[in-house]
DNA sequence: TCGATTGCTGAACGACAGTTCAGCATACGC
DNA sequence: GCGTATGCTGAACTGTCGTTCAGCAATCGA
């Protein structure tokens, strides 16, 4: 309300240049890192010059919003059918293990713990994220299936994220004790809680 | 061997100053992320000139090489105490749940994915931590302590640190839906894998 | 005593960063 | 035809970065 009376001119919210430089900054995250994200560099990677980047984003925090939006949009329908599916709970962990929504999401997230401006955002989708997961495996497997033997639904769906991360992370690196025994024993205890549907792909 | 034959002076391993300077720059990783630290801000830190941690350190490669070094060596130690313990399962789910080495340890590991030079350490780090762990796993509970039910030990290693590290990032986000349960979760998990001994703390 | 070594400094270099802004065309409503 | 909104540009500002290097002052070995 009190903010100055002239504002910059920004560029239009459905600009075909701007989804441009959504996804050209995306892949820029993906491949170097969130550090590497300048409004300077996603222009290079675009072909396009930092000021258009500066006409249709403000500021870096506005770019790397939108970017976190777009990602947040694709996750949750990817989310959203993999819970619809047959077997909710193995279509979380097929989530989880999908290397390149990974990548993007580990780069958010710690993103989120040194911007604040990002922070917000992303701690209410990952919030809303695990509320929905958590419906979905009620749904799927009960509250707990066998008593001590099984993790509530929200913590089984932070134990599936956060071995899906470490299997990606450490794979990045290169390291690669113990991941195909994880994800083999992370296979076989979804079994034990929850076996497969009939024809379940 | 064929390097210039005029190498600039470095100043010597055993200085208290190089020392310091290895100190504030593990804080400033620590508080405000890798991607802060730079060689001018570690110096502020330290309240020391910018060319003094290049006296010490010529690259920032260098620098956080030993901060590494330094961090990996107190991990080696603490993990070691924890190993050798009563009860090396729960101490490894101690160290990987201890949010102050753990959020080095994330920063180091998101650092070694976008710096060459710094991937090859901590790759190797990472590899000769899981294999210690698994020998002292094994130790404890045997090759698998009762068929499908438990993971093989290298298994056990990558997914009890998964666990730790989401609960710290998470955390640090203020996202807390899940991890009172996940906490309870493996701790009762671990007591069917490997009941707690006597008077162990 | 004096030369060499050691710890440290100041100034500078080129690169890259975020951000601003006046102003250019073009297209569009009237 | 004309004013106005829209897409875009070039140049500039300010700041931070890594890194280099000549050289100062103190100390130390002989």
């Amino acid at each position: 309300m009190n903010a100055p009376a002239i504002k910059r001119r920004i560029g239009a919210e459905s600009s075909e240049t701007r989804a441009l430089i959504v996804t050209a900054t995306a892949e820029v995250i993906r491949d170097e890192g969130y550090a590497a994200a300048s409004t300077r560099r996603v222009a290079l990677r675009a072909g396009l010059k930092p000021s258009l980047v500066h006409y249709y984003f403000p500021t870096t925090d506005d770019l790397l919003l939108a970017v976190f939006e777009a990602g947040a949009a694709q996750s949750d329908a990817m989310i959203e059918a993999a819970l619809a599916g047959a077997d909710p709970v193995r279509g979380l962990w097929r989530f989880f293990t999908d290397s390149s929504r990974t990548a993007l999401s580990v780069e958010f997230l710690a993103l989120a713990i040194r911007r604040p401006a990002i922070r917000a955002k992303v701690a209410a989708h990952s919030e809303a994220m695990r509320a929905r997961q958590v419906k979905a495996i009620k749904r799927a497997i009960g509250e707990r299936i066998a008593g001590t033997d099984s993790p509530p639904p929200a913590a089984l769906s932070l134990i599936l994220a956060g071995i899906g991360r470490a299997l990606f992370t450490e794979g990045a690196l290169g390291v690669s004790a113990g991941h195909v025994e994880a994800s083999a024993w992370v296979e076989q205890w979804l079994d034990r809680l929850c076996p497969a549907p009939d024809g379940a792909d």
